[in-house]
DNA sequence: ATGAAAGCGCTAACAC
DNA sequence: GTGTTAGCGCTTTCAT
């Protein structure tokens, strides 16, 4: 709408009319519905050319079909976490996934309560079809607003044990618990975890895997070896390794629960004098280029976030067509990548 | 609308029937608009509460008004860049400048032609009221189809020398010229220039300001102290300074494109076993972590992106109200932040 | 101050 | 096949 000049968008009234058609027709040939002779739909083509008609979402959006468009949500405090890699990546293959079909990916970042009450609001007003939802803290009440409102949401991650709300989510207690395995056949008997914010669910299931490794193994736990981060950055990683090294000097191998906090604790680790891997060896969950860039390049549990942006776009668009579903949940499996210094 | 259940989402009219009045003064109320009775304004919104009635915005757009969003595209073929500094933080500069509107924000990342189409049939389809654009190439067409189409539009940065869209940018020959200023001062003679892709203006421009500087200073132009970079990466800021050391092994001094460049060159200047800044000093154009995380620490070009995002808001929002100005530009002074080491 | 009525541009159901 | 018609939910005159 804007304050575009009126006469400047042309309808698909006065389409028909210089086609010499009925708006149905029209209508039909701009949605490439079947069943319109070929010779009028050239017709109606060329109008629609001559005229650089363009259809009007709102009205088509009222008349009551969908809003070709979903919403990709990002509920972070911090902006700045919005150039991490997981998001970019994330965004990345949900735009893939997208590319094919006629829907608008909308990015959103919501920081407070303003901005969450606003969305809200857009979401409910029946602008987007559907939402996805990032990286969403256990108390965020966002998720069920939106499912409440009857709006088809899926949920990279989930909150709790219990969430009921289609999701997608990477095995991260098999993951790390395969990490941890990793280390022991390599001999490693001082295994510590960085684990990430422990209100966050992801950071707990992490944290039971790296338990699982090492209860099956026939290790004793003992909580001293876990230094809880107090995000996933680099910084959080530099601070939980050194209180780690504080702790027990005697660590010989370490499972930090993001590729950056990895970079982080091998920061950390060289500057307290330790030799990379053959000293104390590293793996990062998560993976991205930082970890490739790493020298020494660092063990990592890859996540398959390709197919989680895929499976997510499935989930959603699928959701759209079949509202009677109550929820649905897919656990993806991740993959250790390892990369050993030669 | 998606397949929400009928009857989930209260109309006005349901509404106005609760409060036994009619929809105009419902309407009234929701907008909080003056001349309506206090009484009945309290009768309505307890109706609103009740019903939990949140306005249609496809109706509300399509009666005439505005949309109540406006995009923030992002033009990169690689999104990964998208995890650059640069956008986050203009991202959340534009951001801040809607908070206190109920303007809501919509990031689209368009990277093919396809997607390109997409958005602009979505843009003219009046689901947004304005659109914000940054990192436009030279030869994008992305700005003139939007604004051919009537839609407000301003850029970040422009696209040549004779931009016929409202921009806002930074002093990008000013700051360039300031930095070299700053490094003759210090007693360098032997500057070099790491340029962004020169299809792109704003590398131009900082390239400009370098000549400018030496040319006043009265130092011949010798333009194999000048090399192009093939992005403002850090891979391409290593690259470009090994090319450079390769042909002037005397270089005493560095202006890079961005900061990310600067870094690479670093590296580049360490692997070399050039010392840095005692040796070869470095300066970046941009400002953001890395600089900061550098060591030694980077002086740098500041680019005023918090001012630039709330400059860009400010034109769009004047823009949506007075069609009939053609385009303003808006050119921000840049800051150089000089960081010695001790 | 408030109700009634006329669209906004489109889709979909129904006639022909 | 194609034209006609009835809304979708809202804003906005225009009466009252």
């Amino acid at each position: 709408m804007g304050r575009r000049r009126p006469g400047t968008t042309p309808t698909l009234e006065e389409v028909a009319a210089l086609a010499g058609v009925g708006r149905g027709t029209v209508s039909r040939v701009v949605n490439n519905e079947a069943g319109v002779k070929e010779s009028t739909r050239r017709t109606v083509q060329k109008a629609i050319a001559e005229l650089g008609y363009v259809p009007n979402l709102a009205a088509r959006s009222l008349a009551g079909r969908r809003a070709d468009a979903v919403a990709l949500v990002m509920t972070e405090r911090d902006w700045r976490l919005f150039g991490e890699p997981f998001f970019s990546e994330t965004v990345r293959a949900v735009g893939d996934a997208l590319t094919d079909t006629s829907v608008q990916l909308l990015l959103t970042l919501v920081r407070t309560d303003g901005e969450r009450r606003r969305f809200v609001e857009y979401a409910r007003g029946g602008r987007v079809d559907g939402v996805l939802l990032m990286s969403v803290r256990a108390e965020d009440r966002l998720p069920d607003m939106l499912a409440e409102a009857g709006l088809p949401t899926v949920l990279l991650g989930r909150r709790s044990g219990d969430e009921q709300i289609t999701y997608v989510d990477a095995d991260n207690v098999g993951g790390a618990r395969e990490a941890v395995d990793h280390l022991l056949r390599g001999g490693r008997r001082s295994i510590a975890a960085l684990t990430g914010p422990l209100d966050m669910y992801v950071a707990q299931c992490r944290l039971r895997g790296y338990r699982q490794a090492l209860s099956r193994a026939g290790l004793a736990a003992d909580d001293s070896f876990v230094v809880e981060g107090e995000d996933f950055t680099e910084a959080a990683g530099r601070r939980a390794m050194t209180e780690l090294l504080r702790r027990h000097p005697e660590v010989d191998a370490v499972l930090a629960a993001s590729d950056t906090m990895a970079v982080g604790a091998l920061t950390a680790l060289r500057a307290a004098g330790r030799r990379v891997p053959d000293d104390v060896a590293v793996i990062g969950f998560d993976d991205f280029q930082l970890a490739e860039h790493t020298d020494p390049p660092l063990t990592t549990v890859r996540q398959p976030l390709e197919e989680i942006g895929r499976t997510m776009v499935r989930l959603l668009l699928e959701e759209m067509e079949q509202p009677e579903v109550a929820w649905r949940h897919v656990i993806l499996r991740t993959r250790l990548v390892v990369r050993e210094s030669a």
